[in-house]
DNA sequence: TCTATTTTTGCAAATTTGTCGCAATTTTGA
DNA sequence: TCAAAATTGCGACAAATTTGCAAAAATAGA
């Protein structure tokens, strides 16, 4: 996995630089981070211009993908690293559930993607609602 | 629709405004808004902080919904009063085509929903990769 | 309708987020 | 090991979003 990575920098020419790495450690979670939480896991290892070029630079090679989550954007790595691009998050609590990537959803979409003329690469699926404990009003 | 938009407010104790209004208006669009567009479109008859805090208002009443179209997140009108929240946006030129809801998704996101004990109220899904035009190298 | 109360707004200032230029540092390749 | 190219940190900026507060608008009750 940290193979794969650093192959698909080297394979685009980019080096594999300490400011990288850490940026790339900050997103290995089952949760999507904000760019906040990874700005400040980087502290001492990159700067905070630094590490908002890395995730362009990540972002463009497909390392990471940016989700809307409720109120704001987080960042969670791609399908090529991980498989849980598909949250249901609670519009009273805000908490989040990640689950993994559903076979038939993943069919359909790439149904969806082909009828439309599109080479799909990545995608999200965002379920807002209401969470099992704030439903039973037990927040 | 316009009435639904009114009652939605009444019962909970909001007003139905002027600037609101403006806001609900600037949403009458098939594609997604930026906040820049609803701002400007709302020039003259509701204040930049007022359509921020509107929006937010809207976002909690389940009127509108955030959502994350390439680079930078889009406004559209949720569930409630209207049904494209399937997008397609090109990696390359960043052409976003919006699709019609699929029952098949639709019904496979309810299961998905049931089985983690949510209540869903919206959704979102959007497919990153290549337009058929970029995808033939035409940009 | 008039008035007191509550809600909403506009404005300006403060924060927060994200970007840019450039010199210093690190990495790469010969 | 050295020169060229890539990357970084550090402000300074610029854009986006939030907040406090007094004025204006909406609401409910007499």
């Amino acid at each position: 996995m940290f193979d794969l990575f650093k192959s698909l920098l080297k394979a685009e020419g980019y080096s594999l630089t300490a400011a990288r790495k850490a940026v790339f450690a900050a997103l290995q979670h089952r949760e999507p981070q904000t760019m906040h939480n990874i700005v400040a896991a980087c502290r001492g290892q990159a700067d905070r211009a630094s590490v908002y070029r890395t995730i362009q630079l990540f972002e463009s090679l497909g390392v990471v993908q940016r989700l809307q989550i409720g109120w704001k954007y987080k960042l969670e790595l791609s399908d090529k690293f991980s498989s849980h691009h598909h949250h249901l998050s609670c519009t009273k609590c805000g908490r989040t559930i990640a689950i993994d990537e559903d076979p038939a959803l993943e069919k359909r979409m790439r149904l969806l993607a082909k009828t439309n003329g599109f080479l799909p690469q990545d995608h999200q699926l965002e379920i807002r609602g209401l969470c099992s404990l704030c439903k039973a009003g037990k927040s």
